[in-house]
DNA sequence: TCTGGGGTCCTAGGACCC
DNA sequence: TCTGGGGTCCTAGGACCC
């Protein structure tokens, strides 16, 4: 048996849990540059308004109601998160980090002590609000595709107090028939137009699907186990993490500039800052990269036709954390991608191709002072997280020329409220 | 005027190797 | 000249997730 444990709104949540103004109020979060709304009270979305949509569409609606729109703080959200994971992470044999909000967890063992496993589910869901005051969501089933699709039920439907448990053929049916095909974990927009064509408009009927069909339609083999996991059969394992982190298969830096960039070196400026913090995060998990991926974004709102994006990559002939090295790597794909004239809007590093590699794979690079390198590191990432990110950075990635002091390519963030719990200035103050 | 930033898995074709 | 069955790596793209 699994649970799926989802924080609601998670985003909104924390921010009410140290703004108590901000309960039973409409309020929404706002993506990087306060572009788009990706987290909605339940009085926002009450209101109409829908996840992903720009906050310009909006506005009007939000003037009208008075909807606090805030920035989003993911200091915030990334330290509730682990306050969150690190408790679930004490109360089941293994656990899943699914999401910055969401957790699987394998409940293998778990009835002899309690109840039921509903009871064990209610008890996690108090003992979460009261730690973090962040409510929850949790489904339980045989499978992890049932198990969030139970999990939705429960959101939707208040009666069930936020808690689905499905452990009989009759639950199961019952709970496959009330959720709308493209509401199935798996089934997007391009498929759900497909299956309502053939008919198909529940997560009922597609449990109902034979194999080819799934195969046919779904993408292959991935459909085909889509749909044993709706019939119950468990096609997906939990991927257990040790600590409540989770350690990636690749890591992305991207961001769109606060305004449109058609200079090489301010871009670069940009591309060098994305690569060391990509390196930060690789160095964070112990791990060394062995691909780079450098991609340049036109607007795609605009009236240039697609494609917007050009990507380059690079096989480095030995897999590195080293900022620098990556920096160089980033700078020479930079230059190949680069065409004079053109308005850039984005710009992203990926880091793929990764071999376990702490501090003895970095001191294998350079032949000449590998070691002094690592040390280096070691230190950049201690000052940076006592002192917060950005604050000491290699000199290739702060812009190079005259305007220096500025950063062309960062955008703004009007709306954000402290880093109460991660900042030392910005400590919530009592009273 | 203003439109996010991360991730995952799978498929397929071409180059190259034995 | 034509014929076979593998394998790997790279690149690109499509679909999905939060």
């Amino acid at each position: 048996m699994y649970a799926l444990v989802d924080c609601n709104n998670f985003y909104v949540s924390c921010e009410r849990a140290f703004q108590p103004r901000l309960e039973g109020r409409p309020v929404v979060v706002l993506s990087n540059n306060d572009g788009c709304i990706v987290s909605r009270s339940a009085e926002a979305k009450a209101l109409g308004i829908a996840m992903g949509e720009p906050l310009f569409k909006v506005k009007a609606l939000v003037e009208q109601h008075g909807v606090q729109a805030l920035s989003s703080n993911y200091a915030l959200y990334g330290d509730m998160s682990g306050r969150v994971m690190s408790y679930l992470a004490t109360q089941a044999p293994e656990l899943e980090v699914y999401s910055i909000d969401e957790a699987f967890l394998s409940l293998h063992g778990m009835e002899p002590y309690f109840g039921s496993l509903e009871s064990y589910a209610r008890q996690i869901q108090t003992e979460v609000k009261r730690r973090t005051h962040i409510p929850t969501c949790i489904g339980l089933a045989p499978t992890k595709t049932l198990a969030k699709l139970a999990n939705r039920v429960a959101k939707k439907d208040a009666s069930l107090g936020g808690v689905l448990l499905l452990d009989s053929p009759e639950r199961r049916q019952w709970a496959l028939g009330r959720v709308p095909v493209e509401d199935v974990w798996g089934i997007g927009r391009q498929y759900a137009t497909k299956l309502y064509n053939l008919g198909i408009t529940t997560a009922a009927g597609l449990a109902r699907c034979s194999e080819a069909m799934a195969r046919k339609h779904l993408g292959g083999v991935v459909g085909a186990r889509l749909v044993r996991e709706l019939q119950g059969y468990p096609c997906h394992r939990l991927n257990p993490s040790e600590d409540g982190t989770l350690a990636r298969q690749s890591i992305a830096c991207t961001r769109t500039f606060g305004r449109p960039l058609a200079q090489f070196e301010d871009v670069m400026g940009a591309v060098a800052s994305f690569a060391s913090r990509a390196a930060e995060k690789l160095r964070r998990q112990e791990s060394a990269a062995s691909v780079l991926t450098v991609f340049l974004s036109q607007n795609r709102f605009g009236n240039t036709p697609p494609p917007h994006t050009r990507s380059a990559q690079v096989t480095l002939p030995v897999a590195t954390s080293h900022t620098s090295e990556l920096v160089r790597f980033a700078r020479a794909l930079l230059g190949r991608l680069w065409q004079p004239g053109v308005v850039y809007v984005k710009a992203g590093v990926i880091l793929d191709g990764f071999e376990q590699g702490g501090q003895e794979q970095l001191s294998l690079f350079a032949t000449d002072g590998g070691e002094r390198a690592a040390r280096l590191m070691q230190k950049l990432d201690a000052l940076n997280q006592r002192y917060g990110k950005g604050s000491v950075q290699v000199a290739t990635a702060l812009g190079g020329g005259p305007s220096n002091s500025t950063t062309p390519w960062k955008g703004q963030q009007q709306r954000r409220t402290p880093a109460y719990t991660t900042s030392w200035d910005e400590l919530w103050q009592v009273g």
